[in-house]
DNA sequence: CTGCATCCTTAATGATACTG
DNA sequence: CAGTATCATTAAGGATGCAG
């Protein structure tokens, strides 16, 4: 028996889900700041400018939930908890560090056609 | 004179709001449906399956704004309307259907990690 | 057919305060 | 330090009707 064909093109596949979680800024982001091994939280949000406390430890939860990352809690006081990137997680490295870098490198592009379409 | 440094992860970086148009399931389904060449709306409101007339012409005029499509009216009745990638656009045709493919190719073990999260 | 306008609902994010 | 809880705000998305 094979897999069911997966196609996120389809609104009722699974596999939407997950496309949903992946074409997502802040997962780009936190992927990005644990691209060089583990972090603590207070380091990821050190990394990731402009995101809340709120926001970050409901995207770690969702992440590890779906096996993208672990996350260790120390019995210490005061608390440190590190998280990193899983095996499946590392697979989405390269192209997360990808369209960062697409979007640094086109911006100047972005930026020009906006200007050009706002003068219309 | 260069470019300014451009960092997605500082969060007053305009290529921040670049990052977040092109992380985006809809952009990347979007990207995904116009990969084969020019397509109207209607053909890409059935390719992307679950979008609305309302997302779908809201994220177009997005991607149009941004640079990476192109929107071409013809004056007829009723009215006919084709979308394609422009050079830039197309610079993220590999990098979204990369995306596409990782949540398709990896569902599987998504939802493995989400049942044993779930079950604890 | 391809939208836009409107209204409505839901989801995402932000702000603040607080605890082990 | 690493969160959670709560409240308030904003953004995203869905539904319907209508127009060129």
């Amino acid at each position: 028996m094979s897999d069911p064909v997966w196609n996120v093109m389809l609104a009722t596949c699974p596999s939407r889900t997950s496309l949903a979680r992946v074409a997502n800024k802040w997962t780009a982001m936190i992927v990005i700041a644990l691209s060089d091994g583990a972090a603590r939280f207070g380091a990821i949000r050190d990394r990731v400018g402009g995101i809340s406390a709120k926001v970050l430890a409901e995207t770690l939860r969702d992440l590890e939930r779906d096996g993208l990352l672990t996350r260790k809690a120390y019995d210490e006081m005061p608390p440190r908890v590190e998280y990193d990137l899983t095996p499946l997680g590392l697979t989405l490295r390269e192209p997360l560090t990808a369209l960062g870098r697409w979007a640094e490198t086109h911006i100047a592009e972005v930026l020009a056609a906006r200007d050009e379409y706002d003068r219309r």
